[in-house]
DNA sequence: AGCGCGCTCCTTTTT
DNA sequence: GGAGCGCGCT
């Protein structure tokens, strides 16, 4: 097995050189490569190395670029090695670009960037090398939000507490929001943690934390709290690591949440060479538990900090960042940027009206054709939603229109089923002490196994603290089991043991093809009738295939949780959807941004639950949408959608209002809509006789839709008080990954509930007298460690486990 | 153990 | 409007 910790990799380094002579001659007698093309404000934050620096990076200013020349500048001038660089991002993606271009920057020094990649992997890596500090072992498996909440599920069912008041997804939100702010369950004041269960939040969440480590697991939570708590309770470790690192850089600083942040202050505590790059009026994660706040205090956190704005935006025309532009202004508390460019003003931001959804889709194709006629590229072309429904209008009218399209964002790759289930025999076979994944694949594919069976080897290994597969290997070996499930049972553990066996000798790829073939589980699909079956089984190659690229097997499922994503159709000209957060990081020549409707845009619900923080986040979102359009950006509002299945009259954003009229053109209704359009929204809309004229857009209008506004809040419609009563966080969550109901039926476990009394070695002899719950009353005739064999007086002989019967009978 | 009905929910998303 | 989930029936 190839140690990721190559010894070399963790030897202290010569002492800094503080640019070596040979570094500094080389870097001397060649241009530095990385420097040239750069603007004063981004050369000099290139090349501000010392102490704690920000970069604010507006919208399309060169934050990349910036990032990775800083990279070759301090390797170039021998300041440190690449393996002594931190550099975190937050998505796979970002770090995947980032290699690739610090190794087109420097060549091939660039590849041992041992430490750069996402918050997550490093923390991993730090907890992977130090797990015993913490009470884990190295080869700690790391859930996903989906076996998260199957385990809290288990953990509500035996605490008794009712499920449908108090759903799993509620406490995993709760608890993930804990753990973002780096709260253990003791650091959990009691206030907060009565939020949920009448006040048994907190306790419930040590209760998870403690079956996490009985299962040697973590989540994707701990990968940095459990960091921060080895770092606080072993300062050498701590200490290693700052003197370590000698260079930080981070990206996308706005989005970081409290517990990120105190890993960050820890471990720049040693040369306090920190770099942030971020933008506080691109923050759109506030939701999940990132802290503007973060990036807003920078200077007061790391004193001395030099600040660099980055304003020269190398992207879009001038009309669109001055709509941008003005837009975000009108937010409170932000570090204040104005982007400017030296490009032409080029064409206005469109505001168009539609008369619903569907129209509104039909004048997006349109004009989508209108431009392909002119010989636009169709992957120039982006459609960005505020909420993934809506992308399905879209969808359905580039089917009729025949338009070549792409959805990005949905289900991820490793969160379907048929990929879970894979990973899940990968996992069992490599751990055989995962017993979250045992139950995955437990009754998959169907083998008569259900909660009787998965019950029975729980009160054997729960007593006995064995894993539920140990607990199979001794049931089987018992009467236990009715002659029904025990062949079944056998089977699928003398399957596991053989595969196991075969790990070191065969290739991990076939080994894994070996195991999907034999457990039935391709066949399992190969018989499916339903119309994604094939698909799946194509997803399972798919998956066959990505190992290929891992040593081994370990190797895989570390990466897989963390850093597998979806390839889809890359490189074809098509147009894409996606949602508004899914944009960010993204440039399109034309950009179609529909749904500038209050209620939907900006989100009620963020309203209802957030207040003034929630409409500015909003606010930024409209910012980002915007900021994607290189040359086109079009907006679009309609005046009737339908929500929950029931048609609502909508009235325009409030955000396009704020837009200035100087750099916005007003869309006349085009032929066979017009009508249709002033019968939906009579008498409030300044888009009503549709003069594109400026003034229109200071007053009238506006008047009426506030008072629009207001009668629509107070007419009392059910949505405002319906979306505050509803409890938050039940939705989200990779909506597909449990598609079908096959992967339920592996049933659950009915934890605590222990069916006989515990185990003791040899507590019988021959001759006692037993009771057994199933067989009765009988005799034990003979002891085998902890198997008995009992002459049962109405069964017969049976082998039986002793913690199955009790003493007398 | 497996199917079918009916109830409830319904932003954004990474790791 | 529609999908998922749980329960209850067979």
């Amino acid at each position: 097995m190839s140690d990721p910790f190559a010894l070399d990799d963790w030897t202290p380094a010569p002492p800094p050189s503080g640019g070596g002579i040979a570094a500094r001659a080389m870097a001397a007698s060649r241009p530095a490569v990385h420097l040239q093309g750069l603007n004063p404000e981004q050369k000099r934050a290139v090349e501000t190395l010392d102490g704690p620096v920000l970069v604010l990076a507006g919208a399309g200013t060169g934050k990349t670029k910036v990032l990775t020349s800083r990279i070759a500048e301090i390797i170039s001038k021998g300041r440190a090695r690449a393996s002594e660089i931190l550099s975190v991002t937050f998505t796979n993606k970002a770090a995947r670009e980032m290699k690739e271009r610090i190794g087109s920057l420097i060549g091939a020094v660039g590849e041992g960037m041992p430490w750069l990649g996402t918050f997550h992997s490093i923390g991993a890596k730090i907890l992977r090398h130090h797990a015993e500090l913490v009470g884990l072992r190295s080869d700690f498996t790391i859930l996903d939000t989906d076996d998260q909440i199957r385990l809290l599920k288990q953990i509500l069912q035996a605490e008794d507490i009712d499920e449908k008041r108090w759903p799993a997804r509620l406490l995993a939100f709760q608890i993930d929001g804990w753990k973002n702010r780096a709260l253990t369950p003791e650091k959990v004041s009691s206030g907060e943690g009565h939020v949920f269960a009448e006040g048994r939040a907190r306790e419930l969440y040590k209760l998870y934390q403690e079956r996490l480590k009985a299962l040697n697991a973590v989540d994707f939570g701990d990968l940095l709290m459990e960091n921060i708590r080895l770092f606080q309770e072993n300062p050498d470790v701590l200490a290693d690591f700052q003197r370590r690192f000698r260079f930080m850089l981070v990206d996308e600083y706005q989005d970081t949440n409290v517990a990120q942040y105190l890993w960050l202050r820890l471990l720049a505590a040693g040369h306090r060479n920190l770099c942030c790059v971020g933008d506080d009026d691109q923050s759109i994660y506030g939701w999940r538990g990132a802290e503007v706040d973060n990036i807003l205090r920078f200077d007061k956190d790391f004193p001395g900090a030099t600040v660099i704005r980055l304003e020269r935006n190398y992207r879009s025309t001038g009309h669109i960042l001055g709509a941008a532009g003005h837009i975000i202004a009108r937010n409170e508390g932000r570090l204040g940027k104005t982007l400017f460019t030296e490009g032409d003003e080029g064409e206005k931001v469109s505001v168009a009206c539609a008369w619903d959804s569907e129209e509104e889709a039909r004048m997006v194709a349109d004009e989508i054709e209108a431009l392909q006629h002119k010989g636009h590229a169709l992957q120039e072309m982006a459609i960005l939603v505020r909420a993934s429904f809506q992308m399905r209008e879209f969808e359905e009218r580039f089917i009729t229109n025949a338009i070549p399209y792409r959805v990005i964002g949905g289900p991820r790759f490793y969160e379907r089923a048929e990929i879970r289930d894979a990973l899940a025999y990968l996992r069992i076979v490599s751990q055989p002490a995962d017993d979250l994944a045992f139950e995955r694949i437990f009754n998959t594919p169907k083998r008569g196994l259900g909660d009787a069976v998965l019950n029975a080897l729980n009160a054997y290994a729960r007593p006995n603290r064995v894993p539920l597969l140990q607990a199979a290997r001794v049931l089987v070996e018992s009467d236990e089991l009715s002659s029904r499930h025990r062949p079944a049972l056998r089977g699928l553990v003398e399957n596991i043991t053989r595969w196991a066996s075969l790990i070191e000798t065969t290739p991990h790829h076939e080994l894994a093809e070996m195991i999907l073939e034999e457990s039935g589980y391709t066949d399992m699909w190969k018989k499916d009738r339903s119309a994604d079956a094939a698909g799946r089984l194509d997803n399972l190659k798919e998956l066959v295939r990505a190992m290929e690229e891992f040593e081994n097997l370990a190797g895989f499922l570390e990466h897989v949780g963390l850093v597998m994503e979806k390839s889809q159709g890359e490189g074809e000209d098509r147009v894409s959807i996606m949602t508004l957060h899914g944009a960010k990081g993204l440039e399109f020549e034309t950009v179609f941004l529909p749904g500038w409707e209050e209620g939907l845009f900006p989100s009620q619900r963020t309203l209802d639950e957030q207040g003034r923080a929630g409409l500015e986040e909003e606010r930024r979102l409209a910012y980002v949408g915007l900021t994607r359009a290189k040359r086109r950006a079009k907006l679009y509002f309609a005046t009737n959608r339908r929500i929950h299945g029931l048609w609502q009259s909508t009235i325009p954003s409030r955000f396009v209002d704020e837009l200035p009229a100087q750099h916005v053109e007003v869309m006349e209704a085009s032929g066979a809509y017009g009508n249709m359009q002033r019968l939906g929204y009579a008498g409030g809309s300044r888009f009503e006789g549709a003069a594109p004229a400026a003034s229109s857009y200071q007053t009238p209008g506006w008047q009426r839709m506030q008072t629009a506004r207001a009668q629509n809040a107070g007419g009392g419609q059910a949505s405002a008080s319906q979306t505050a009563g509803r409890s938050f966080g039940s939705g989200g969550f990779g909506g597909g990954s449990f598609g079908g109901g096959y992967s339920r039926s592996t049933g659950r476990t009915i934890e605590g509930r222990v069916l006989a009394s515990s185990a003791q070695s040899s507590r019988y002899k021959s001759g006692d007298r037993v009771f057994h719950i199933k067989f009765g009353p009988g005799s034990v005739t003979a002891v085998d460690g902890n198997k008995l064999t009992v002459e049962f007086d109405k069964a017969g002989q049976k082998m039986v486990l002793e913690s199955f019967v009790q003493a007398g009978g």
